[in-house]
DNA sequence: GTACATGCAAAAAATTTGCAGAGAT
DNA sequence: ATCTCTGCAAATTTTTTGCATGTAC
């Protein structure tokens, strides 16, 4: 059962990533098959050590380099907005975000109402107690807009 | 008008880190004052480029402690989940996040359904386009619950 | 006076890059 | 044959830490 659903998500990886224009290495295969089976949120370090252990000649830098590869082709997704340096929030009101997915820039959203309900047959969240709800809203600022309406896209 | 808002600000930061046990040090001063009048969500370098331009004198080092102290002292938060290792997203359905706020995990989320009104009066933001939306619940997970609830706090 | 804070420099952690050789298409 | 990918090592970037000295309370 549980083989099943990762063997379903190792033919969707490996496919987006063939039709990305990546090719399939021995160690892009090993690191699909790893993230296949992934059931939480790992670092590029954890994927190391996992892929490791069925190609230990296999470098850090080459598991860094593929997953961003794959971020790129749309297969993977930074968490949110880890990574690079950590930013502040100082404002004190009650606010949400908007993230421009070219730019990457931050700016306070204000949010009149939000309504959300768990759906706690698919959740297996072993929540005590839920005391925030954060929004991150995603698109793109009109400045990369008009950028990307006009000229070449400028990302980051 | 900005500048009464800023000072208000300073006067609330300046209250809450005294009222947390922190002394109040010539470059914790300017940079409650830097970051009473910060419109955006400032990374560490740029917190101390700032007060360095006040205070030429002062270090990194310092900013980091200085920030790391107001985190702690409920001042500050960091944006989102930013920060150390990359995490990365492999579930391709539809979901969102739940964040212990304490040991740092994160859980996958199933929403129902999701419903939320920007307030554009008091909203700033020059989006062009949202395309999604990201909800991250935050609370304790069951584990760090137990913990608090018998022995000390656990944290991180 | 004492505990906390600071500056400096070195260390650690996370990520990126240059380059020469190997491999996929 | 070509263009991508890889391993290795070195470089960058972000953040943390040890230690001697300074200073707010």
């Amino acid at each position: 059962m549980k083989r099943s659903v990762a063997e379903r998500r190792f033919a969707t990886l490996h496919e987006r990533s063939a039709s990305s224009g990546l090719r399939m290495t021995p160690q892009r295969e090993v690191l699909l098959r790893v993230l296949s089976r992934a059931a939480d949120h790992p670092t590029a370090d954890q994927l190391y050590r996992q892929v490791r252990r069925h190609l230990p000649s296999i470098s850090l830098a080459t598991v860094y380099r593929n997953v961003q590869d794959l971020v790129r082709a749309g297969v993977l997704a930074p968490l949110e907005h880890a990574g690079a340096a950590v930013q502040y929030e100082v404002n004190p009101d009650d606010h949400h975000h908007f993230v421009c997915r070219a730019c990457g820039r931050v700016w306070d959203v204000y949010l009149r109402s939000i309504d959300y309900a768990v759906d706690r047959r698919k959740s297996p969240v072993p929540a005590a107690t839920i005391d925030r709800a954060d929004i991150q809203l995603h698109g793109l600022c009109a400045g990369c807009a008009a950028r990307a309406g006009s000229g070449s896209a400028g990302a980051r």
